[in-house]
DNA sequence: AGGCCGACTTGATAAATGTCAAGTGAGCGA
DNA sequence: TCGCTCACTTGACATTTATCAAGTCGGCCT
């Protein structure tokens, strides 16, 4: 693997306090690829051969059931995604597909699991990584219980309104799939958008602007203990 | 803290392999509080003083928002919650109230945290505990995004009867708050137990009878990705 | 036993969300 | 530039779910 790749995953929280022989024992099972978009990367149910790291581009992770499908989050570099599966050696619960053309580093889950038994520093990483996620998840399944499908987008754009720190910024997403995240149809988020209009909410395209985010705000309340995504 | 209680804390696979002397340590701060039924032990947003560990009774973990409410869990003897929080230190994402009698045991975060960055089998058995807990909220996310409540209740009915082993048992929970970790209702689980009677199931009180267990599961495609909350 | 309380149920209605089918419009290649 | 494609939008409608207001029923206290 190029020297590059490696510092890239080097300085994740997640590996940077790891032991140097044991980040090289990582390093030499992992590899690194290059796909293309729309491409499968895992399926659901399937064994945790690999821990992924997303270099470049951009990896869904959806689910399906009964004909029906959800994307449940978006993984943007560098990051990494499946640890909880990798590590306790259990089937994948959620499926992943590259978005765009996209780079992938993959470490083999045993790998993972052997230094994570020797490497304390690994093994808090984890922890901290899992926790993190774990929270995460919880956030947003308050997120979907406790609020309407127009307060969940008023709060998505809020937090994409932080994120940016502009009151003027392109989705990061397709519409389709920003709905399926949202836990809406397509035609819902459609109307959602015209629904916060009066609010002051511009969209033109993928081009929101917030034209009164105070009354934006009011209507939303915004929650750090669901819409903070770090903490 | 009798020892009796030691020793229930010490079996939870969360603590059976941590150095004698550290579990030691954890319990010389901690102590065992009996609570009355309806009782708050925590709130979200507070500092996590406290892991908390069920040693009989039940617990009830929900969150409110914007003067709603929903319940995301019970938790039953002999385990432990708010561990997340406890070793990031930071603050509950979730409430706690006890639902009857109680027996609660509270081992300092603080201790948790200091036990954690010493003991390598603590470490392991916090990223277990926490892949498990992970997986248990992504699971139900799923449930909640590709099912309709009439399935979710169903495939809920046939949990209860994988976990009785009978195709007749009592609902351990109060319906409305059923309705609630369901994300409906009660007025709507009502109408959904209806609903599924000409599947096979017939509801006298908190007493189920599943008349045609093929049928419902015919109806309800339960898939252990969602289903199985142990894997 | 009587009667109260609280949880649940039921029915009528409203609101939210999904479905289907037909547009619209931006981007792109010929 | 034309016209195709594909995502998105719109409108009409169906379904699901929530709300509100009466009920019903069992458990429990006196």
């Amino acid at each position: 693997m190029p020297e590059s790749y490696k510092q890239d995953i080097r300085h994740l929280p997640l590996f940077a306090n790891v032991e140097e022989t044991n980040f090289r024992a990582l390093m030499r099972g992992a590899y690194v690829q290059n796909f293309p978009p729309r491409i499968d990367l895992i399926h659901e149910n399937e064994p945790p051969d690999f821990l992924h790291v997303v270099l470049s581009g951009s990896v869904d992770l959806f689910s399906a059931w009964n004909g029906r499908e959800t994307s449940m989050a978006t993984v943007r570099p560098v990051s990494t995604f499946i640890l909880a599966a990798s590590v306790r050696n259990l089937p994948y619960l959620m499926s992943a597909r590259t978005l765009e053309k996209s780079r992938i580093a993959l470490i083999p889950s045993q790998d993972v699991r052997a230094v994570f038994s020797e490497d304390g520093a690994f093994a808090q990483a984890i922890v901290a990584e899992l926790a993190q996620c774990y929270r995460a998840v919880v956030k947003n399944t308050k997120d979907l219980k406790l609020r309407t499908s127009l307060e969940r987008l008023a709060n998505y754009l809020l937090r994409q309104q932080e994120r940016t720190g502009s009151l003027e910024f392109d989705l990061t997403t397709e519409k389709r799939r920003l709905a399926s995240f949202l836990g809406m149809t397509p035609e819902n988020l459609s109307r959602a958008f015209k629904g916060l209009e009066p609010y002051g909410v511009k969209v033109a395209q993928n081009h929101i602007v917030i034209t009164d985010l105070e009354d934006l705000t009011r209507y939303a309340k915004p929650n750090p203990l669901i819409d903070n995504y770090s903490a």
